[in-house]
DNA sequence: ATTATATTTCGTATTTTTGCGAAACACTAA
DNA sequence: TTAGTGTTTCGCAAAAATACGAAATATAAT
């Protein structure tokens, strides 16, 4: 069967839907924050469920945004470096792109 | 009620999750490199029916991504200039902000 | 060994997304 | 008015996302 998407059509989009939840971006934001590497205590910035929190440390870190450090008795959380320059770089590329392209289009709805 | 959620972190998520589907980047890839303001064949670049091009148009127009300009007999698509810009905008920062932030973190997994 | 702490996984319910074909809509041309 | 073209909406089904509490896991401290 055919693959109707290209790869970078496939990673963009994972990462951007990593970054479609206001609570994921948050997320990022406070380990920015801190420097890096924090632990799940991070429920105390704002009203979610531990397990919540989890899933969402989950989707990050499976696409890649972020990495988890087993550093008993806490699990620390950073971002990950290599993947988050790709991610920008994808990103910003797209998004580029199409500074200049569109043509004067009057519509308005 | 609380708001857990600031206004740039919810339009942050919005903008990104509208990106979050690789038929939605290559639709704006495809208007982008049109130049602007085309029609619904976009369908005849890959496999998709007309009635889910059709629900991806719709969330990339009520983001504000892009905008449809009735312009009969076609329904015109571009890119929606102001709105990309300031998506543009809030996602560069977002990404660049993190940049330097992260502290030396060997985690791996 | 027991207890306490930090975090994840499980089970479940609700909502949202995705996808398609069929039908409806809107406008043009005959 | 009728037919034709481009696009959207409807109805449906399947899959994925979201959220939470309860239970499980892992490690540290006692």
């Amino acid at each position: 069967m055919k693959v109707p998407y290209s790869d970078d059509q496939n990673r963009l989009a994972r990462f951007a839907k990593a970054l479609g939840h206001p609570a994921r971006i948050k997320i990022l934001e406070i380990l920015s924050n801190r420097g890096c590497c924090y632990s799940g205590n991070i429920a105390d910035e704002f009203p979610i469920a531990l397990s919540t929190l989890s899933q969402h440390l989950k989707e990050l870190k499976t696409a890649g945004l972020i990495q988890g450090e087993i550093n008993p008795p806490y699990i620390k959380y950073c971002i990950h470096k290599e993947n988050w320059n790709i991610a920008k770089n994808l990103i910003d590329n797209f998004l580029a792109e199409k500074k200049d392209k569109y043509s004067p289009c009057d519509a308005t709805s």
